[in-house]
Order: structure tokens, then sequence, then C-alpha cells
DNA sequence: GAATGTGTGTCTTGCCT
DNA sequence: AAGGCC
DNA sequence: TGGTAATACACACATT
């Protein structure tokens, strides 16, 4: 029967340091199992019985599968250490595990449909690049199936399944049913065990990561410099430490009118809160003050930002009294 | 020897019976075309016509010089422009050049104003034969000076014309009339090559058909104006769809099986792996994709040929390795019984040896229409591509970072400002609607806040400025009131104080 | 961008005698 | 269509 | 030359 087990990662009470030092260890061949995760939103909830067919469907095809919370993506494997209960010791040491770079994201046909209208398939794409995994993979569910009427054209969906493919990067796999995602899983499992049955690992930090293309690297597809397990998954969340100009950035962002190219094209000039309020302060009359950013070029090439911004920003910045 | 067509004899028999011919159809961009050729061209003459090095420096000045007075007309600091340009208004420099143009041809003190006892001698006097060649001489200067601007003017209007268009070339509507779609002469003699042609050409794409170096694929290359020469360029691109017949298919997966039940000792034949580790070895910058049509079709001859043996694979409880043991059907009549037998499982098994080798992944079609459809789509991605990757590099992550609302509208009057600036207050991680509020309440805009800094006396009075403001959450008698905290304050005293912008908010250890 | 449609503002053009 | 106007 | 009017054209933002 398949092993699972709950070791649950407490997504968000960890340290600021996940316990990672910088010595380098490594896992010699034949010290570690390679494990499937499936992430546990993937077994429970919703559904009732839905969510429950892959696990059986897993058990079935005797996967030994481990079921935690992932903070990004549905499925990943880890090289879990192999250990020895110490005489003495009820529990036996926590084995140290390394993340493989294959990282999956399952997405059924409605799920898609959702996640692209309300903006959420941009961005778990973008998360998925930046994980540090270096293999994401889209496991697409509810192909060719039913022609589910959904709120998006069927034209727009493969559309969409395309460029994720063509302009991601990321490698899609089609699947017509939760059992074939089963097998797919178990099929991969099986040779991600063949393929690291005799393979030294090594832990690797989530920096210097020139995440390039995915397939580009077809030679050394047997990537044996690993992330700890912990560190990935704490790094998957998001609480990235700010700096002043980043946080000036979306500052600027929250005024209609101002994207992303505007932000910049401001921050070229002024990186900081304190530079503006300077500028604004050495501009000799009000009207000065009014186009000061007018004639800063953004975007594309050279487009004015154009003096009705320019004063909104004004009025935000140097209205002495109470803002309305 | 293996009863089935390597797919490589395969590739030979193809290309030899196909006419390699190659063929562009415009379709709805060949005005545009034409009429974008000459006037690249006019620039490329004018740039080899007048120098280059010295030339792209009188240029530079000269915008330098006109971005200024630009400036100086709209009262904004030239720094705006240039960083480095001093305020040196343009009117100034013109009548430097004049008066030196002036004091080289004429007495020294006839320069500008001349004086009234002077202003009647000369109004007696005609003109002295230096001063008419002076004078000529000037609007001979004038005109000079007037055409060497107009030129200028004009190449700068063309240089920025010409970027403009290089990024119109790039936007998702219209780049895709810049895309060539180059499809392998062996795919158009099979069924729907006619109809990939029509698909292509209504989607407004060009077509040309030559023959490939990798068997019945489809290639991409952008048509742009080379922003040098401006002569069209094909820049080519690195993704390639390859289709794969059935038989081949279904060959290389039954020797990839044949390898992993025999061990890898022994040489069973050209796998799916090794097949497209050959290709790639060929060229490295492709980027390969597989396109399999119809499988089914073999999967249903094979179903009914043996059904039991198909539900022992699906079910995969044993270890079943079809070789080619069962093919007793009529040979040359139905090329499909006469394959070897494989299962689905063996499929998805040789598919991941696939992917995990060369990264490289198939995608399976029922119909040629629905190939026709897939090229279509990976046409526009391939398109669009660049366009994505170019804002995506430029802009900032956070712009849809999931919860993101849209910029907070705002009237000329600047109302709306204040939900302005408790939303830039809220952009500070950890800051709740509630937190904001407070500050709000206390400090109603940016200036009050900063003023309230300039007049602490002390920077630990500045750090902790906010952190004895109240929160209050919720209403009434259950309300509760929380301090804003050292920690906020000190962040938001950063932020709006310090002048590094790399200042790390979130304070270390 | 999923795809398409809608409104703010700049930017390009032509005009003037 | 080129030139001088303010 | 400058300055405007009218248009074209983007872009930010909102919807099926």
């Amino acid at each position: 029967r398949a092993h699972i087990s709950e070791s649950d990662a407490t997504g968000k009470s960890q340290t600021l340091e996940s316990g990672r030092t910088a010595t380098s260890w490594h896992l010699p061949p034949g010290s570690y199992d390679i494990v499937l995760c499936v992430d546990v939103i993937e077994t429970t909830g919703g559904s009732s019985g839905r969510k429950q067919e892959l696990v059986k469907e897993l058990q079935r095809n005797c996967v030994t599968f481990d079921i935690r919370k992932l903070n990004v993506g549905d499925f990943l494997w880890v090289a879990r250490e192999k250990v020895t209960p110490v005489p003495g010791q009820l529990r036996p040491p926590v084995g140290k595990e390394l993340v493989l770079d294959y990282i999956i994201e399952r997405k059924r046909m409605d799920d898609l449909c959702g996640s692209i209208i309300d903006g959420r398939f941009r961005e778990q794409k973008f998360r998925l690049k930046r994980c540090g995994l270096r293999k994401p993979i889209y496991l697409v569910e509810e192909c060719g199936s039913a022609a589910a009427h959904l709120s998006l054209p069927e034209s727009t969906l493969q559309q969409a399944i395309v460029n994720t493919q063509v302009v991601d990067g990321f490698f899609v796999k089609r699947v017509q049913d939760v059992k074939e995602s089963a097998a797919y899983l178990t099929i991969m499992t099986r040779y991600l065990q063949k393929l690291y049955h005799n393979c030294t690992l090594f832990c690797r930090s989530r920096e210097l990561e020139g995440d390039g293309g995915d397939e580009s690297e077809q030679t050394a597809n047997l990537s044996c410099s690993l992330m700890a397990f912990t560190e990935f998954n704490y790094g998957a969340i998001k609480n990235k430490c700010q700096t002043v100009r980043e946080v000036f950035a979306r500052q600027l962002m929250q005024i209609s009118g101002v994207s992303g190219d505007k932000a910049a094209a401001v921050l070229e000039h002024y990186s900081t809160v304190s530079s503006l309020l300077q500028a604004y302060d050495q501009c000799s009359s009000e009207s000065e003050k009014e186009k000061l950013l007018s004639s800063i070029k953004y975007g594309k090439l050279k487009r004015n930002l154009g003096p009705a911004l320019s004063r909104t920003i004004y009025q935000l910045y140097c209205t002495r009294g109470p803002l309305s | 020897m293996a009863p089935v067509a390597d797919p490589v004899s395969s590739l030979e028999v193809h290309a030899s019976a196909g006419a390699a011919r190659s063929d562009v159809l415009m379709v709805s961009s060949d005005s545009e075309e034409e009429a974008m050729i000459p006037l690249a061209v006019r620039l490329k003459q004018k740039q080899l016509g007048l120098g280059t090095a010295a030339i792209n420096a009188e240029e530079t000045r000269a915008s330098n010089v006109v971005s200024n007075g630009c400036s100086r007309l709209l009262e904004v600091p030239s720094y705006h422009i240039n960083p480095e340009a001093q305020p040196i208004e343009r009117n100034k420099i013109c009548s430097n050049i004049t008066r030196q143009c002036s004091s080289n041809n004429n007495a020294p003190y006839l320069s500008k104003e001349p004086p009234p006892e002077n202003g009647t001698y000369l109004a007696k006097c005609k003109k002295t034969p230096a001063e008419v060649e002076a004078a000529r001489q000037e609007t001979l200067r004038k005109r000079a000076m007037r055409e060497h601007q107009q030129e200028e003017k004009e190449r700068l209007r063309m240089e920025k014309k010409a970027l403009a268009d290089a990024v119109k070339a790039l936007r998702p509507e219209e780049c895709i009339k810049h895309m060539v779609v180059t499809v392998d002469p062996g795919l158009l003699q099979l069924e729907g090559g006619g109809a990939l042609l029509t698909s292509l050409h209504a989607m407004g794409c060009s077509c040309a058909i030559e023959k490939q170096s990798l068997p019945r694929s489809v290639t991409w290359a952008r048509h742009s104006p080379c922003p040098q020469t401006g002569e069209m360029m094909s820049i080519p691109d690195s993704n390639t769809v390859i289709q794969v017949p059935v038989d081949d298919f279904v060959t290389m997966i039954n020797n990839y099986s044949k390898r992993q039940c025999n061990g890898v000792l022994m040489e069973s034949g050209i796998s799916l792996t090794t097949w497209i580790q050959g290709h790639m070895s060929r060229n490295p910058s492709r980027t390969l994709s597989l396109v399999v049509i119809d499988i089914d079709k073999y999967f249903r001859s094979q179903n009914s040929k043996c059904q039991k043996k198909y539900r022992e694979a699906v079910l995969g409880e044993e270890k079943n390795v079809g070789l080619q043991g069962a093919q007793k059907k009529r040979r040359k009549k139905d090329d499909i019984n006469q394959l070897p037998e494989v299962s689905r499982v063996q499929v998805e098994e040789a598919l991941v040896d696939l992917q995990l080798q060369t990264g490289v992944q198939v995608r399976f079609l029922s119909t040629w229409k629905d190939f026709t459809d897939y090229i279509t789509m990976s046409t526009k991605a391939v398109a669009e591509a660049p366009f994505k990757r170019e804002r995506e590099k430029t802009g900032f992550t956070f712009c849809l970072e999931s919860e993101w609302a849209g910029g907070q509208k705002v009237d000329r009057t600047g109302n709306g400002l204040l939900q302005v600036w408790k939303r830039q207050i809220q952009q500070l991680n950890r800051v709740s609607p509630d937190m904001a509020s407070a500050i709000l309440s206390a400090y109603p805009s940016p200036r009050l806040l900063a003023q309230a800094y300039a007049r602490c006396k002390s920077d630990h009075e500045k750090v902790g400025l906010l952190a004895d403001i109240l929160i209050r959450r919720g209403e009434g008698v259950a309300s509760t009131t929380r301090r804003v905290g050292p920690e906020l304050s000190k962040r938001l005293f950063l932020l709006m104080m310090s002048c590094d912008a790399h200042q790390p908010l979130d304070s270390a250890v």
C-alpha cells in the first residue's frame, strides 16, 4: 500500500531563515528515495469524491507519495533521505529532503477558464517560473472531453494552452481525465526513481539561478544540484523584502493612468519619495512644480508623461493641507 | 530487419517525391511593404551620404539643444531630458553663433547696437562692397543652417518613425502579418495541406513552401525591416513543429519498449528519444515539438485485433511487451495491421522518456483540421512571443500579482487623492486597511507627514513618529484599539525619508 | 496576454498668408 | 510653391 | 515661426 504521511510544513509560522545553513551537504546514491509529493488541496476539499479518486488511483499503482501543503504547484518530487531509527529515540531523525527540478501545475479546463478570467492564470505561470524549480509542467485535464460550456470559447482556452507551451516554455501534458493524470504521475515517478537510482545529489541554494530555457539544456537533463524542500517551500511564500524604490513604484501606480512604464520612467529621475519631494521644493514656482514630470519620457520610446499626470502627482505630493 | 520504414528513409522518400518549390504568398501586407521599403532606403541613403561618427555627434548635440529649448518653454528643468545638460538656452547659443559670424566679417563694434551717430552715418552712406558681400555671406550661412536643421529634423523624424514601426510590428494585432510560415512540402502532399495554407492565408500571414532540414516540419520567421540597412530581412524563430506519421511513431515507440525490456546493450532501432536527440544535436538551437495525427486509428485497429492484450496492457498488471509477434493479417493492403503492437501505456512511457531526456512534447490530434488549428494557434503564439517577453522584461512584477487593484480614479480637482494616499500606505507589506486609515487620519497628505518628520528634532523621534497612533478596529463597544507599532513606523519613515532607493524596508535580524 | 470593446489623454497633420 | 510675417 | 484645430493613435481601464 501507499505510504501516506501528513508532514505539514506550516506555511506561515516559519522562522525568517529556514534552517538550512550554507553547508553544502550531499546525498550519496542509495541513501534516498524519490517520492512524489501531492498538494493537500488536490486531495481534500470541494468535490468530495473526485479528489480522492486521484489518491486511490495512485495507491492502486503502488506509487509511494506524500501529501503536503505546497505553496506553489500541485505535484513535485523530493529525494528523501533514508533514515534509520536511532536506539533510544522513538522518533527517527528527520531526513534531509531535496526537491527535484520538476513541478506540475494541474489544471482542469474549468479551472483554467476561471483562472484566465480573474487573472490568476498569469500569476500562477509567473510564480512557477520563479519558484526555483527549472522544469515546470502544466498538466491539462479534460482536453477533448465534453464540450463543457464554460464562460470562454474553446478556441480561446486552447490558444492559452499553446501560449503557455510556446511563449512561457512550459512543458504541457494533456490528459483526458483524472485517471490519466494519475497514470502520468505514476510513470513520471517510476522514471525519476530509475533516473536517480545512481546519482549523488547536492544541495543548491535558491540564489544563482539563471533560470534560462527549460528545454534548452537537453544534455544536462539530470540535474543533481537541488534545493532543500524546506527552503523551496518557504521561498514560495511571497514575503519578499521590499525596498524604497519598489514601494515607491507601487505607490505611483495607485493613481489612475500610471502604469508600470510610467512609474519606471519617473523612477529613472526620482528613485525615492525623498528625491521627488526635494525636487518639488527646489522649484521656484507652482507651475514649475505642476510640470515637473510632464516631459519625462516613458515606455516604448520617448512618449511624454504629459501635463495631466504631472499635475495629478504634483497635487498628491505638494498639497499642504488634507487631501480629498 | 524491421519490416517498417525507418523515419529517416521515409523522409528521403517524401523529400524526393515533393517538388521543392519556394513560394511566398503575400496576403494583405504587400502594399505596406512596398511603401515601407523606399522609406527606409531614403533613411539609409541620408546616413551614408553624411558622415557617421561626426554626424551622430552633431545630431545628438542638436537634439539636446532642441530639447532644452522645449523644456524651457514648458518651464521644465532641462535635466529631465538630459541630466548632464547645463541650463543653457537655445537662443543664447544661436545669438552667440550669429555674433561670431558677424565679427569675422565686419568691424567688431558694428556687431550689435550701432551708436546713434554711427547709425546716421550708415544710413546716409550706402553699404560698402564689403558690407554687401558680408550680407550676402550672412544670408548664405543662414540658408545653409536652415537646410542643415531641416535635414537633421527630417532624419530624426525618420528614425523615430522607424522605431515606432518596429514596435508596431510586434503588437499582437499586426505582428502576425509580418510572420512567414515555412512549410515542408512533405506536409502539403498529405491530406489537408491545402487547408493549412488557406487557414494561414486567412489569418493574414505569409506562407513559404520549401524543403526543411526536418521532415514534414513547419518553422516560422519574422519578416521585418533591419534597423541598420532598412532592407527587409527574415529573423527565424527557434520553434519547429514536426508531424510524425503514425507508422514511424508506433515503430519508434516499439523500439523504445524493446530496449527497456531487453536491456540497454541491445541495439533495437531508433526510438523517439534517440531520433529527436539526433536532430537536436544537429542543430541545438531548435525548439521542437511533435504532432501525431489520428493515432486512435491505430489503437482502434489494434483493439479489434486482440482486445485481450490491450486490456491487460491498460491495466498494467503484467509486463506486456508487445513485440511485433502478432502480425498475421494481410500485409501491403493495410499498413496499420503490419505495424508492431504497442499499448497506450507503452506510448506514455516512451513519452515520459522523451520528455525527461529532451524536453520535447508530443501533441496527439485526431483530424487534419485539428492540425491546421494547432499550427494556426502556434503561429499566433510565436508571433506574439517577442511582444510579451519584452513586456515582462520592462514591467514590474506586482502589476499582475493577483490581488492588484487598478489605479484609483482622480479627477482634475484632486478628488480621490486621499484614497490614493491611503492605498499608497497599504503598498507596504503587512499594512491592513485599518492601519492605513489610522495613519491617514493623523496625516491626511504626504506633505503633512513630511512636514512632521521635518519638525522632529532627532532621528529617533522621526523613526517612532507613528508608533503610537491608535488603530480602531470594529465599531462601538466591541471595537478594540491597537498601536501602529514601532516596526511599521520605522518602515514608513524609511520610505518617506530615505535617499537610498535600494534601502530595505524590512529590517534585517 | 483570452479576446474584444470602451474611453482618457498625447501626437501627428494640415492650415494660416 | 516659396517666402516673409511677428 | 508658432500656434492652433482636427484627426489619429496609444494607452489605461472596464466587460461577455
